[in-house]
DNA sequence: CTAATTATTTACAAAATTGATACAAATATA
DNA sequence: TATATTTGTATCAATTTTGTAAATAATTAG
């Protein structure tokens, strides 16, 4: 999980991020001087930076030189466009530059291609032979790339989560379907059954009467 | 053992679950106000949150974004009930909703669940060179994997977790068949007996005369 | 010790659960 | 819009579990 550190003086923007990016999943914390800033990234490891320019007690350029030698990914914010600002930004070590104001879904793509940029992590799970990459939503068996639709991918990934865990039908339906199980379905059955056929896991996606399913390790 | 903080105004409502909670064996704290519950957060770890919206001195809502970062699940507890603030809370992090009035059952069940999800601990039993684990329904018996059947699995459960007791047939069946006993009925026996061929208890698993059965240490 | 009661064993049928197949409805894609 | 894909349900077969009945064995109380 990521964490994102917030400087920025002005509450209501500050807030604004800091909601939105939560929404989003990051975990975020806010601060409101430079001062405060310095400690907060002396205290913790964040993943990234929003950093705004203009800031009581030391400003973002010298915050900047402070922060680099961390190499923590920055992305500047701020009101001031001036292409020499953002020129010095880029110079003192920025990842990116987004001028206020600005679309909450905007700093959402700048930040999602700073951090995978700087972290490069496909989140992917393993299970014997079969790899599944989250992030990009593909799964290979051996050397072989099977095609799942999105409900054996969620099934899939929530089984991998959860080795050797009987899982119910009731806790399966919830999760994959994200909505309340309403008895006696044989939905979750069903793509058990094509999850096994497609990835041959007969042997290994069992089933627990009465209770549901287990992935054995 | 499980600690749990109640977050709830509402102080019938609070003793209430503080006294169901208590029976089934968890730890409960309660507060009654947003900075009351911060100071206790801050002071100890908790196992599990029980937060209602609707609080003195803070809502639910700040309070949950106190929360999140210290990665303690919650259960949101509200008569609030419109599909935004459920969206509102689980964007926030929680881990759960109930809407007021509940049933306590209810409350048990999603409590474990998230437990659950949350430690993951394999919950094993063992009684001798038996071992059940519970979470994923597998019992062993030396090295060997002993596939019992649901009431059979039950039923082991039952008498490992009371060890040297004597069970009437009646709680054995209450609890096993979860509904109640008509007199007179092999049913339980029946069981016993596949039990014990299963797992060679005939020495362990005694009957008691006139009264029911008793797995001696 | 013996009759009466209670528990165990065996056998079997009923009930419940899961697996497989086929198909229609819903959804996405061209 | 037409086409393909995905998803959910219905159906039936196979399997497993479960409950009961009847016969047998064991235990208790008198």
């Amino acid at each position: 999980m990521y964490n994102i550190l917030i400087i920025e003086d002005e509450k209501p923007i500050s807030d604004f991020i800091n909601l939105s990016l939560r929404a989003m999943g990051y975990g975020c914390e806010q601060v409101y001087d430079g001062e405060e800033a310095a400690d907060k990234i002396l205290e913790k490891r964040y993943s990234l930076i929003l950093l705004d320019i203009m800031l009581p007690k030391a400003n973002g350029f010298e915050l900047m030189e402070f922060i680099r030698p961390m190499e923590i990914p920055v992305i500047f914010l701020t009101a001031k466009a001036s292409v020499q600002d953002k020129v010095k930004g880029f110079k003192l070590g920025a990842d990116d530059y987004l001028t206020k104001p600005f679309q909450i879904e905007e700093l959402q793509v700048r930040i999602e291609n700073v951090l995978r940029r700087y972290y490069k992590t496909d989140e992917i799970l393993t299970y014997k032979d079969i790899s599944v990459n989250v992030s990009s939503h593909k799964i290979t068996k051996g050397e072989k790339e099977i095609p799942l639709t999105e409900k054996e991918f969620k099934l899939l990934v929530l089984f991998i989560s959860n080795k050797n865990l009987a899982l119910f039908r009731e806790q399966i339906y919830e999760k994959v379907w994200d909505r309340e199980y309403i008895g006696d379905s044989r939905t979750v059955d069903m793509h058990i059954q094509r999850l096994r056929k497609k990835l041959d896991l007969y042997d290994q996606l069992v089933s627990v009467f009465k209770v549901g399913y287990r992935l054995e390790e």
